[in-house]
DNA sequence: ATTGAATGATAACGTTGTCAACATTAGATT
DNA sequence: AATCTAATGTTGACAACGTTATCATTCAAT
């Protein structure tokens, strides 16, 4: 069922995803969906976190492809071309839906993994040097608001013209990220 | 007409901002609202643009309180007050209704000034020396976006328990921003 | 005075989320 | 083997929504 949900979602879009839509691809009478799932909300929680799983493991797929600061801006670049690839998974996964995720323990448990992924991966940067002293899960959260924010104004359409393509965006961005907008001496 | 969509979307939620409901708080049928708006994402896009407007009224103000690299910090701890402040048309000023805002030029131009605005921030502070060459635009575009993803997440109750506060977030968020992940030598 | 645009009212259509009531089936218990 | 229970599905309904077609009113411009 889920799948289906997925499948109408990259197919048709947000809007199209309705516990009928998925009632009727899955060959099933409307009021069915609501014997596996206590409303709309649950679904789309279960769509989102689907696709947590999936973006973590892609994440973690391009993390082992490199090391050191090359290897955070692979999971950087893995990142983004999930979110690009599959837009209505990456919004509904930040979607308003599921934005208070304290009843929905599990949901946000595979959020908070991707995360805590990015943490470690400063962490061991720390550890190398090639990253300044401070807490790593702070630095985590601003490489992720970072990468999130450019994905989401990017699906939104507002950093058309900024850069010859996205790669060229994400290129930069991490870099500024890492190195900063003040000069270095 | 677009105040009482306001005031309904605070009151109430993304959800309750129905073109019906508009109209009941107008005192006036259910149809009349569509001799001003053609379909209900041209009321959203109307409401998303007073929401710039409004933020970057907020911006400009905050702007001229400090000099300096403080004086962008002031900028940002404006914009993420805003946002948390009103979140429900911070939402709506980057939700999906109005994503593609190819068809609504004004919408797009306003959303734009404020990245503009953050571009001439940030060529001021090239020309004082505080921050180093390359584009000002595409450092515009990476600081609003790790901004837009702080906020994002902060409002999708992603980034609690990270820092004591979130005023304490953004402060070593812009300050990683400035001076980056990599140790200074 | 007439016209035409702007604005509103009424009524309807199709879709949706949700619920209540009933049917069916498979497995566990007796 | 008979019975019970939980899970799952169906039918039918309700209210709310976006949207449209049709008709009424007002008011400025000609």
């Amino acid at each position: 069922m889920i799948a289906q949900a997925r499948t109408i979602l990259r197919r048709e879009g947000v809007d199209a995803l309705t516990l009928r839509a998925v009632a009727r691809a899955a060959g099933v009478s409307q009021a069915a969906p609501y014997r596996h799932f206590p409303d709309r909300r649950a679904l789309i929680a279960a769509v989102a976190e689907a696709g947590f799983r999936d973006l973590g493991q892609a994440m973690t797929a391009m993390a082992s492809t490199a090391e050191g600061r090359l290897g955070l801006k692979q999971v950087a670049f893995a990142y983004v071309r999930f979110a690009l690839d599959r837009p209505a998974d990456y919004r509904i996964m930040f979607g308003p839906e599921v934005a208070n995720t304290e009843d929905l323990p599990e949901l946000r448990e595979t959020a908070q993994s991707v995360l805590g992924f990015v943490a470690e991966g400063i962490a061991q940067l720390q550890r190398a040097g090639l990253v300044g002293a401070g807490d790593p899960a702070l630095m985590a959260v601003a490489t992720w608001s970072m990468l999130h924010g450019l994905v989401m104004l990017t699906l939104d359409g507002q950093t058309a013209g900024v850069a010859p393509s996205v790669d060229a965006l994400v290129e930069e961005a991490t870099r500024i990220m890492m190195f900063g907008l003040a000069p270095r001496a």
